[in-house]
Order: structure tokens, then sequence, then C-alpha cells
DNA sequence: TTGTAGGCGTTATCAT
DNA sequence: ATGATAACGCCTACAA
């Protein structure tokens, strides 16, 4: 028979006092005589006391908890994001429900729902996938009815409406000066490389279009290919291309790594008859070989600012200005490229 | 001015009956009217309405939620294995608070003592190194004492006590396997690299021990090399070791992928003038080149075997026979050995 | 079958 | 400075 944890009302007893005192002794009220608040910490420490946090939460309608969406937590910039918004949280006195929503509408939904009825602080919605393609603003509504509950914010990603705030990178601009760079140098068959249709997905293609039309160059569909976001998947696809083409530029490092296997595939050799670029700088452009040039999207700095603002929305109530924070993107060079860091 | 959420009072008087009512619909009673039952379920529907977890778990003790513990989510293996574990929760009513620990017991103790304080259904430790070295009972104490409060399950590390229940790789056997195999494919200087001092990697070392031991090779300290658990940490260490090998077997991929970029620095060809195995068989091994070859320590299987027990503790009170299950892993041979799958 | 009332452990508002 | 008590929203004997 585990005996339950003692209450306030046994610290109270003990200590010859109200719960209010205890109460009070907790919370750090100054209405308490210095000789009272030591005798009773002495017993809340002797008995290792902490307040039952369903009751708390009953009251104050908070357990400072946040709920973090991710659509998988296995993918490396992902869980790498996560690490940093964890750390953020904890080092704030607040913990987080992590919840893996998937790509799909419905499980986007649900887990949402599900966070909500937990009844978290606020949420995070992690990935480009929860913009939507940016089209209809049907896609994002179950993130605007959320924030109709709690703070909401978003990274990588931009939703507009009440109490959202986003953080996005400049990723159109950061493809655009990475694809001139490229051509400056020479390539004159770039193509694109994308998983999805996201949001931050058209926007880098939009840069990589942009750049092919100011030098001239055609972009038309052989262009820009969309793969699967798998290695061989993305291997295969670049195999099995008719048009030739001369550099790559990925929506993400792990479909950059699948262009480097192909190059490996096709003994191309990198970065002379092929440059590849990836996305994220994540944990694995150091894996590859060559090693990966990527762009680096500044994942802690984004999440470390994210973590901040949410802090100050939740404290201070909303008096946070920038509903929207644009990061603008690092090119790394690595031994995939040869175009000047 | 947000207008609260409706609570158990507001449908009751919409429906017109009382809140235990209410409560007996919400909770499938069978003790309701179907008439009743319809009623009341369509103004549930219309209002959308959901049970206040706080006030729930106040009475309940239980909020349906459950602690996971990782000193580092950005770790590939940690995310795969929590990607699996949150599925599994998720799929059965469950969901998870995640918490970065670090490696250090400070923090270890701090997560753990946070979490319970959140008054978790139960707590999952994942990774060796919650395990400790084995050396000491103290090391895994704060383990036991979280387990006399909630089910406590281990992930890839054994801690006896009560209510504490593990689910371990056979490591010492893997390893002494693939080790063996090198010997008799004609290494003869193989290495064994590690970053920890775990349980798990004192086993993994047992069993490298053991297959030299049987061929007649001597394991001094020299074949033993600690490292930092860092890819360049691993390969400037291996450039600058004096004594030669011919084999590595490494504690884990991120390790393993360091001794691959050695072997690139140092020129040597993989397989032949070096083979290397790595641990995890996680999504790194896909991205090195070549190829890694890696211990399969079937995290999936792991997961949900874990998840599985969980869910029994939980419902059916604890009638789980096995307190610790120990799962074989097998090797898988890619570019970096040439032994035979 | 349905309703009433007490309990879960806090915090906060009153008095004192 | 301290204590009594209502309120938070739900579940569940016990009554009717």
């Amino acid at each position: 028979m585990k005996k339950d944890k003692v209450n306030i009302y046994d610290i109270a007893e003990m200590a010859g006092v109200s719960i209010a005192t205890v109460s009070r002794v907790m919370n750090g009220s100054d209405k308490v005589s210095e000789k009272t608040r030591k005798k009773v910490m002495e017993i809340i420490e002797r008995e290792s006391f902490t307040p039952n946090v369903f009751a708390q939460g009953l009251g104050l309608h908070t357990m400072h908890t946040v709920g973090i969406l991710v659509p998988d937590i296995s993918d490396p910039y992902m869980s790498a994001a996560v690490a940093w918004i964890e750390k953020g949280l904890s080092e704030n006195g607040y913990d987080c429900i992590l919840s893996c929503s998937g790509f799909e509408p419905e499980g986007k939904q649900r887990h949402t729902e599900m966070l909500l009825s937990k009844h978290v602080d606020a949420l995070i919605f992690l990935g480009s996938t929860y913009a939507g393609s940016g089209k209809s603003t049907e896609e994002t509504e179950y993130i605007r009815k959320a924030a109709a509950q709690v703070p909401v914010f978003t990274i990588n990603g931009y939703v507009k409406g009440d109490n959202i705030y986003s953080s996005v990178n400049g990723d159109e601009e950061a493809v655009y000066e990475v694809t001139k760079k490229l051509i400056l140098k020479g390539r004159r068959k770039p193509v694109f490389l994308t998983d999805s249709g996201s949001y931050s997905a058209l926007k880098k293609r939009k840069g990589f279009e942009r750049a092919l039309r100011e030098c001239g160059i055609e972009a038309d569909e052989s262009t820009k290919i969309h793969v699967e976001n798998t290695i061989y998947g993305v291997r295969d696809a670049l195999l099995s291309k008719k048009e030739s083409f001369d550099a790559v530029i990925a929506a993400n490092d792990i479909i950059a790594v699948g262009a480097v296997k192909y190059a490996t595939a096709a003994k191309r050799k990198l970065p002379e008859d092929l440059e590849i670029v990836g996305y994220n700088n994540s944990g694995l452009v150091r894996v590859c070989e060559p090693e990966l040039s990527s762009i680096d999207n500044k994942t802690e700095q984004m999440c470390r600012d994210t973590v901040k603002r949410m802090i100050a929305v939740l404290e201070n109530g909303s008096t946070v200005e920038n509903k929207k924070v644009v990061i603008s993107c690092d090119f790394v060079e690595r031994g995939t490229t040869d175009i000047g860091g």
C-alpha cells in the first residue's frame, strides 16, 4: 500500500499553522513572519513536499508546460531544434510535451487538439510543413483556432493570425545567392530538389528561379525535381533523369546526401563535375564524403529566439512587437562546392 | 475577454440533467438510458466539450502522460527511439513529456524529479547512460527512488529494483561475434572505441575482449581507446595513435563515422586496409561513404516492446512477468567490412 | 435510471 | 501576520 504524498494539510499540521500560511511560504509571500517562514520551510524540506500540480493547475489554469508539434522527430534537423527548444524551456522552468504529428493534415489537427486538451500554456509548431503551401488559408485554419486558446509560435513557417508568432528564414534570398554564385562560377544547368510543396520550399524555389532568370537561363520544369525525402530515393531519381545537370541545390541535407550518393554511383567527381548544396547545415554534413556544403539556417538562434519571445508573451502578457521575425542564413562551404564560402 | 471553456455544469444544464449523468456519459457507464445518453452526447459534440484534465487528474491521480528521459535528443539513435516510443504511446492514448537530462548525474536527478513532480504515470529512461557503470549501486539510486512512485522502464540499460522494467540488448554477444569474425578473416589488431563507461559500453568491451582472448590476441590497454563522441574527435584520436590497427569496433555509429573519416584522411582503403563496424544501425550508416557496416540493436522492436509492457503494467496493475528483456542484435554488413553479413 | 454531496489539493479573498 | 473558506472541475459513492 503506497502511502500517498504528503499534502499541504499535513505540512500545516506539522508546523502548527494553517494551510494558508504554508501556501504563502511556498509562494514567497512577504506577509509571513520570519519566524513562521523558517519553521514551515524546515518541515517542507524535511518532508520534501512539493505541491500537487493538478490542484495548482485547476486553480491557476497552467502547468508550466508547452506543447511542441513536429512532423518527425527522427529527422536530424527537427531533433536538433527540439534539443535547443527543450533546453531553453527547461531553463525557464517550463517543460514540454512532444507530439509527432506526421505530415498529413488529419494528424496535425488531431495532435494539436490533443495538446490543447492538456491545457498547455503555449504551442510551438516546428517545421515548414505546418505553414502549408500558402495557397489556401484553409490549410492553416487549425492553427488559428489553436491560437484562440493559447499563444502559438511557428518555427520555419509563417502563419498569419492573431496570437501567432512566427520565425522564418530568409530562404528565398539564401537560395538566390548561392544559385547565383554557382552560375557565375560557370554552372549552366543547375537543378533544384525538394520533397514538399511547403511555404518554405516554395520560397527556396522562387529564389532559385530568380537567379536563373537573372542569368538568362530558362527555368523550365526539368530544372525543378520533386523527390522523396530519402537518400536512395533521390539517388535513383537522379540516376534515371534524362536531362543533364551540373549543380544541385537541395531543400534539405538528406536530399543533398542523396545527390552525393548519385554522384558516387554515376562516377561524377565532386565538386569538379558536379556541385551540391544542402540545406539546414545539420549533423549529416560532416558524415557525408566529401563533406557537404550547406546553407546554415541558424537553428540554435531561431529556437533560442522563439523561446525568448514565448517567455515574454507568457509572463508579460502579450506585449511582443514583432509577430514575424526573419533570420537570414549563411552559406557554409565544404567539399561539395567550390564557389567560395 | 476570452470566455472560459464550457465545463460539465454547462453541459448538464443545457441537457437538463445533472453533472453526474454527464460524467457517466463521458465515461461510458452503462447505467444511463439510451435516450439520455443520446441527448447528452449531442450537446457534448455540439459544444465540443472536453473534460478539464487538471480536475480529472486531481481525483484520478493521472493525466495519461509518461515522462521520457533522454541524455541528448539530437543524437540520431535517441531521436529515432523517441519517435517509436511517442508513436506507441500516442496510439494508446498517452502522451509524453520529453526531458533532456544530459549525461551528468546532477542533471539526471533534477530532470527525474521534475518529471515526477508532474505526476507522470510512468517514466522511461532511454539510453545506457542511466544505468551507470554498474560499479556502485549509488549511481542508480535516483531511479529506484523514482520507481517507488511510478513504474520505471529503462531502455538499453539494466537497473535492478522493484517496479523497474528493463530492456537491454545482447551487446556482449553481438560484439563478441563480430569481433571473432573479423579475427577469423585475418584481422590481428582490432581496436574497440567507446566514449563512455556505461554498463552497455562495458558489456561491449567484454565481448570484444573475450573474442581476442579466445583467439590468442592480447587485449591490452592499447586495444581499447576512449574517445569523445564526435566525428572529428575520433578521427584525430586515431590519426595520432601510435600503435597500428587493422579493424575498428565502435560503440556507436558516430564514433564509427569518425573512424571512416580517419581512414579517408590516412588514405587507408575500406575495407581492404581497414574494417570498421558501427553500432546502432542508425540513419548515419547510409550517409557515410562507403556505407557503414553496423550492429542493428533493434530500436523499433525494443521501443514497441517497452510501450507494450508499459501499457500492460499501467492498465492491468503490475502483472508483467519479465522484468528484464534481452533483445539480441543483428550484424548488418555494408561497405566498411568484408566478413559476410 | 438519476441526482446530491463530498473529496481531490491548491490559491486567493476575506475576516480577524 | 494568520486563519477560515470559497472556488477550480471532475468523479463517484450513496440516496432517492
